[in-house]
DNA sequence: GAAATATGAATCGTATACGATATAAACGAA
DNA sequence: TTCGTTTATATCGTATACGATTCATATTTC
């Protein structure tokens, strides 16, 4: 008892430390996702979009058409999670899903005009959502090289 | 018509390319949040935590004793979140819950003996997610320097 | 000190997330 | 060509998230 006490109290000190949630990593980068995700909603809102379906128009907007699998693999999301959400864009009209012809088994994903004209609207978001961002701490440079490393580390997880 | 074809043109090519997935700083955010989530999953199941219920015990681990509010606080959520989450933890008999004598509104979160215990396995977790990115491309200081940052940004963002 | 207000939790409804499983269509090997 | 395997979606169950609302208990104000 006392020998391990002798032997590896650094170690416990550090693993303890560890465990502080100021000291996390992974935290702030949940929080922190959450809440940009809310500076979206009232943006959002007025064109009767959540985040993540406005994820699936910008697939769309940028690439016309998709499949159910393109998307997810886009977006990073499971089938079970797109799925669902493609029904509620369908339902609003955003968006037309149809099953290939070739391959039964796959679904084309293409926006219907309504989803089409909704990119005018969204257009003016991500500079009102950058807007937060101007006056705070932190510089142009620093959220540049955040932006790089975010990226980075998405590449690195998506092997995982 | 043409009029505002001749005026705009580059404002209109810099809205679109901020509309593509790729030049996005939110969704990598979200995306890695998700991801690095998953990477917990399978440590913390043995230990019979999600990664929200893992991050309350991280803050009871800490302060031994919190509030409702004061856990919302340390991990930027509402009660309608957490009040679940915490009922969840209570039926697994990880902690304890009861109402302040003094104030009858206050709700006092506390760990049970199980819970306390439980923090001598949670110790080696923080290593084994670091470990995932040992040898990838990304440095250790510029690890840290996104670890700045996103706290940071964190604050920024309960500040909106 | 009673009514108005504020505060702390909880409840409700909707939309994600995701592990696990199911289903149907294509593909591949014997 | 037929049966086992793979592939593309979808379904199911559980756990978040969160805006909006409710409820009960302080606190404040007049």
């Amino acid at each position: 008892m006392s020998n391990k006490q002798i032997e590896t109290p650094d170690v416990n000190k550090i693993s303890a430390q560890a465990l502080y949630l100021g000291n996390q990593i992974c935290f702030p980068l949940y929080a922190a996702s959450r809440l940009t995700n809310q500076l979206y909603t009232p943006l959002l809102k007025e064109m009767g979009l959540t985040y993540p379906q406005y994820l699936v128009m910008m697939v769309l907007w940028q690439y016309k058409q998709m499949t159910v699998n393109e998307i997810c693999s886009k977006l990073v999301l499971e089938t079970n999670t797109v799925t669902p959400l493609l029904k509620r864009l369908e339902q609003k009209g955003m968006i037309a899903r149809r099953r290939s012809i070739e391959d039964e088994r796959i679904v084309i994903v293409s926006l219907s005009e309504k989803g089409t004209n909704l990119r005018d609207s969204a257009l003016e978001i991500p500079s009102k959502i950058v807007a937060n961002f101007s006056g705070s701490q932190i510089s142009k440079e620093e959220m540049l090289a955040f932006k790089e490393t975010i990226w980075k580390l998405l590449g690195v997880l998506k092997t995982k």
